[in-house]
DNA sequence: GAGCACTGC
């Protein structure tokens, strides 16, 4: 380091405790912290406020309404369609049962009415005995797109508009009002809604809807509603769940009694592998290993196989197959459980083209690359790439096509519409027309892996449950035909249920949530969970939290920890956002943290990923992060949005217009949680937070301290760049990132936000930094036992400078810590007031950096 | 040197 910056830097240090000592006396007082505010519009109905008079009033008027609205022809009409359905039967009921017991479980499979019915014959109910205006029901749903369309059928069944009687709320999106009595909204609002009001006061029923699938929301929401319970003896709960594994939770809460619906689907055939071998006499050949991709070959032997592929390769084909052809059992014999036979995918929908009637033909694959190459084969196929005949679309959540509106719509007669999709279309996307389902029986799946804290996204076979669920997917309108690429014995042996996502994720954010609603030690709050996780992935969760000064020692909320419990994020981008707001980059930070928070706005189109990728590039600039293009890519679309050009600049860039949308409101929700902290005064206007929006260092400081530990280490060998991190050693820059293929960087260090293993360990994405910036924002700092150096991450980041040089950062670091700790404590606290010299000097340390490693 | 399951506050 020249000493020139050491002397300044030195100066500068001095002066500003200089500075702080003599603002003592005009130190600005705190204003305290207003946690928790959801812009109060969450569920308060206003009943609570009103007399009793004028509750007897309501509930005359919402009868009276209801009693009208009931003799309307198009509510008759409506009224005879939803008697058909199998819950009409069960009406009386599931009404005396939910009179007589505070918990009750419901299981029904598709089409039998419970979501759209039950909570509505609450409602009606309630309404036709007076006592409407009592009544708050809450039904909570997993997704956003199930919380509207719900809300919108019952609210037309019953001849009302939305928002009136029966209303929904989602993250940044509400229709609902004062004569609202049934509310659907996410889990994620309600679980956000019990930090304000823990024993959900206004709530008289909640529905858990979609329970079986597992969510971490959803079973963390389970154990608290136990706990609730016997506090609010009059809140009736009632859970509801499409498999029938019923038992489990009934269980759970002390046997509650359980109620079945039957269901009411079209019959849906299904083929295994060997039928489908049989008609489509499609050959399968056994993998050569003497050729292809020898790296993926090694890959393949290495990696174990899994328990079922293994279980059928000890069956005895010749025996157990001895009805079928010869060619059939040859086929059964080269079979590869690991590895997806495209051919035979091809080979299937072939077939059906070739001799089933007309519908449509969803397929079921992995991912992107499946996808991809399927499509590149069918515009080869002679019959199916026929553009006049069929009509192939691809369906994944980062393409492109995910909002276009020909997945939905029917095609011209004589044309079959085929769509490649991921389990996207399982639950999330629902193609009315699909008459045909080929499911290639797997899926990708996220596992954690404690021991390495490490997070995996590798295929495996899905469970029954979601072989049923995409075998169902044919019946929606006609009776259908599943046909299925694995052998009915590899069925057999699929696991009953996907293992419940609270078993397969790192935990952080769940913990910090349980802190935030007082619910006690993180250990033994989760370890009441329906299936607890493993103690050490949440040993591994408050260890982080203690790493980032969410929690102290004894395990309680830090000052920090109470201001990243009131922002909808996960810990580590929650503190990007504040310190965003501390040092003057409030926009990157809020676009940043937006799309770590939601999803990355860049499409991945199949044809012109080249192109997609060179945009992407763009924005980046020689900034060598992929956050800073996040930013970058945000603003041009908000200038572009300014000349009423988004559209075109969306198109040109491979930006997806819906996610950008999203970035924009949370960006504002964000902006809003952060003034109501304090941290940001909005009356001194949004650019008094943006003093050092377009310097790169501090941008990439500000990344450091929000992202830190999860730091990769860039170690040069000869012509290229090698990467490390300290829990895996070795990992690989996802080659989506701006940083692949760059053989030299000019910072040593690299922050990112998500490491996760797939064919490799890949960081996804990353952004380059500097060891000062580290040094400033990144862990405590520890002097190396031979005294010459610092260490950083229990030892395992060294930084060796002269001793001057290393007391110099000491000391200044020293007084940032003093500083962000008074700043944490008085969110108000201007910084460059307080610890004017300690800031200067701070930006004058990030922007020293000239030395290229 | 070569890849991007899906939700949600």
């Amino acid at each position: 380091m020249p000493t020139d910056i050491e002397r300044r830097v030195g100066n500068l240090l001095n002066s500003s405790q200089k500075a702080a000592a003599g603002n003592e006396s005009d130190a600005t007082s705190s204003q305290g912290g207003k946690h928790g505010s959801l812009g109060g519009k969450m569920v308060k109905p206003a009943s609570m406020l009103e007399t009793d008079a004028a509750k007897e009033k309501q509930s005359i008027e919402l009868k009276q309404k209801q009693d009208k609205l009931k003799a309307s022809s198009s509510v008759k009409e409506m009224q005879s369609f939803r008697e058909k359905l199998p819950a009409f039967k069960m009406r009386t009921e599931f009404l005396k049962a939910v009179e007589e017991n505070q918990v009750l479980v419901i299981s029904g499979e598709t089409g039998c009415g419970k979501t759209t019915q039950l909570p509505q014959y609450i409602l009606e109910e309630g309404i036709s005995s007076l006592r409407g205006a009592h009544y708050n029901i809450v039904c909570t749903q997993p997704r956003r797109i199930s919380a509207i369309s719900v809300a919108a059928r019952i609210a037309s069944e019953r001849g009302e508009s939305l928002g009136e009687t029966v209303g929904y709320q989602i993250r940044l999106e509400a229709l609902r009002s004062a004569q609202t009595r049934l509310l659907f909204c996410t889990t994620g609002v309600l679980l956000r809604q019990l930090v304000q009001d823990p024993d959900l006061t206004g709530v008289s029923h909640l529905v858990v809807d979609e329970i079986h699938e597992r969510g971490m929301n959803e079973d963390f929401l389970l154990i608290i509603l136990r706990d609730l319970l016997p506090r609010r003896p009059n809140m009736r709960l009632i859970l509801m769940s499409a498999t029938i594994n019923a038992d489990l939770f009934s269980k759970y809460f002390r046997n509650a009694p359980t109620i079945h619906i039957p269901g009411l689907t079209f019959p849906v055939s299904e083929f295994y592998l060997e039928d489908v071998l049989e008609k489509t006499h499609y050959e399968i050949q056994e993998l050569d290993s003497f050729q292809g991709n020898s790296r993926q070959r090694r890959r393949e032997q290495y990696s174990k196989k899994d328990p079922i592929t293994e279980l059928f390769e000890e069956v005895d084909i010749g025996s157990q197959y001895k009805n079928y052809s010869a060619s059939t059992r040859l086929s059964l014999e080269a079979w590869s459980g690991s590895q997806l036979d495209l051919g035979l995918v091809e080979a299937a929908i072939e077939y059906i083209c070739r001799h089933e009637r007309e519908g449509a033909v969803l397929v079921f694959l992995t991912g992107w690359d499946e996808i991809s190459k399927l499509l590149e084969q069918i515009k080869g196929n002679k019959l199916l790439g026929d553009q006049s005949k069929f009509l192939v679309l691809p369906l994944h959540g980062s393409m492109p096509t995910i909002n276009q509106r020909e997945i939905f719509d029917r095609p011209p007669p004589n044309k079959r519409k085929i769509v490649l999709a991921t389990n996207i279309a399982e639950s999330s996307i629902t193609i009315d027309d699909v008459v045909y389902v080929v499911d290639c029986g797997k899926a990708k799946e996220t596992s954690y892996d404690a021991l390495n804290k490490l997070a995996c996204l590798l295929p495996s076979w899905v469970s029954k449950a979601s072989a049923h669920q995409r075998r169902g997917r044919a019946g929606r309108l006609q009776p259908g035909v599943c046909y299925r690429l694995y052998p009915k014995i590899i069925h057999d042996s699929m696991l009953q249920y996907q293992l419940p996502e609270i078993l397969r994720t790192p935990l952080q954010e769940l913990c910090l949530h349980i802190k935030s609603l007082q619910l006690g030690a993180v250990g033994s709050f989760l370890s009441k969970a329906l299936q607890p996780p493993d103690p050490l992935a949440v040993e591994n969760a408050i260890e982080l939290l203690k790493t980032i000064g969410a929690l102290d020692d004894k395990e309680e909320l830090t000052p920090l920890g109470r201001h990243l419990c009131t922002l909808p994020v996960d810990p580590n981008i929650g503190k990007l956002l504040l310190m965003g707001c501390v040092f003057q980059c409030l926009s990157p930070a809020l676009t940043i943290a937006a799309a770590l928070a939601h999803r990355d706005p860049f499409v991945l189109p199949i044809d012109r990923k080249r192109e997609a990728d060179a945009a992407k590039r763009s924005f980046a600039g020689d900034s060598c992060s992929d956050h800073i293009a996040l930013a970058k890519a945000f603003e041009g679309y908000k200038e572009a949005k300014c000349n009423r050009n988004e559209r075109a600049f969306c198109w040109e860039y491979f930006l997806s217009p819906v996610t950008l949308r999203m970035m924009e409101d949370m960006r504002d929700q964000f902006l809003n949680l952060l003034s109501d902290i304090g941290f940001v005064d909005k009356s001194r206007g949004v650019s008094a937070y943006n003093q050092y929006s377009h310097d790169m260092e501090m941008v990439s400081a500000i990344l450091c301290a929000g992202l830190y530990p999860n730091v990769v280490q860039c170690k040069r060998r000869g012509k290229r760049t090698a990467f490390f991190t300290k829990e895996v050693g070795k990992v690989d820059i996802h080659p989506a990132s701006v940083n692949a293929g760059v053989h030299l960087f000019p910072l040593p260090y690299m922050v990112y936000s998500e490491r996760v293993k797939t064919t490799s360990i890949y960081v996804r994405d990353s952004t380059n930094i500097s060891d000062y910036a580290l040094l400033l924002f990144g862990g405590n700092l520890v002097a190396s036992k031979n005294g010459e150096g610092i260490e950083m991450l229990r030892g395992y980041l060294h930084f060796s400078a002269s001793k001057s040089v290393l007391d110099l950062i000491q000391k200044l670091r020293g007084e940032l810590d003093k500083l962000l700790s008074k700043k944490i404590e008085e969110p108000c606290l201007d910084i460059n007031v307080e610890g004017k010299g300690v800031v200067s000097a701070v930006v004058e340390l990030l922007h020293s950096y000239n030395v290229r490693y």
